[in-house]
DNA sequence: GTAACTGCAAAATATTTGCATCCTT
DNA sequence: AAGGATGCAAATATTTTGCAGTTAC
């Protein structure tokens, strides 16, 4: 677990710090997405609120990470699924925020349709955002 | 088209004032998805930039703008179709974002497919952001 | 005239930057 | 030892709140 997060680190030329390896970590745990702010309250005062920023900025510019588009205005961090094994690239997300309790959930297995784009218009990349009720706030 | 705006203002009660109508005569005119510091620098020094803030949240309220989900941090916001065109709902949106000149389109012609969710999870908005590069900044 | 809207000031939050120190390699 | 990463302080930027004055109806 720690050897996995340490070679994730060295596969994309990052000295391995404790900063780093926490916040990896969180969101292996969490197995989902991560604010700013949610990060900050789970490593609590072990590091730095900067660390914290640059940290997440270093991971998403290395491609460990990537943010999920959202209505509100907060930003989510997910890790990316290459991230975690290897060998099946991903340009499509489909994510699930729940409405109640705010948790985002990637839905990795769900297929994402193609989309019709105007003439003139490059596809690279789609994200799917479904907002709701998840399955623990549903009663 | 004054009277189109005042109309718009008066459908969902709100008194019809001048950074009102400045603001939407905004959304007419770009024909896409506006952020707050857009809007501001649009207006000038004509409001203040709180009243932006306030008619902005208003106007989601009354539901005659909504935001768009983006992956950079940017809040978007964009005029929603029943508000120019009562008479079809729209729950579904889709939106392009040109990674080139960050300008965003709001496709309501395109069919938004439907995302099978796992079990216990309940739907009730679908958000799909496309991004790639627009009809005007390909060469 | 009254309720609602706006502008100004200021508070609260969020994010970025510079620099000295510490840690990884 | 050297380069990069971190922590601290502070600068910027963003968003929210309170209140007094103004405007729409």
């Amino acid at each position: 677990m720690t050897t996995d997060i340490s070679n994730l680190l060295k596969r994309n030329q990052l000295s391995v710090t404790n900063s780093r390896k926490r916040i990896l970590e969180c969101f292996h745990k969490s197995d989902g997405a991560l604010t700013h702010a949610v990060i900050e309250q789970q490593v609590g005062e072990e590091f730095d609120r900067v660390t914290i920023y640059r940290t997440l900025q270093t991971f998403v510019e290395k491609g460990i990470i990537h943010t999920i588009p959202t209505t509100d205005n907060s930003v989510k961090y997910a890790l990316c699924k290459e991230a975690c094994s290897e060998g099946h690239h991903h340009d499509n997300h489909v994510h699930f925020i729940c409405d109640d309790c705010g948790t985002t959930y990637c839905l990795d297995h769900v297929t994402i349709p193609s989309v019709q784009l105007p003439n003139g218009f490059k596809h690279k990349q789609t994200d799917v955002v479904v907002s709701g009720v998840c399955e623990k706030c549903d009663n």
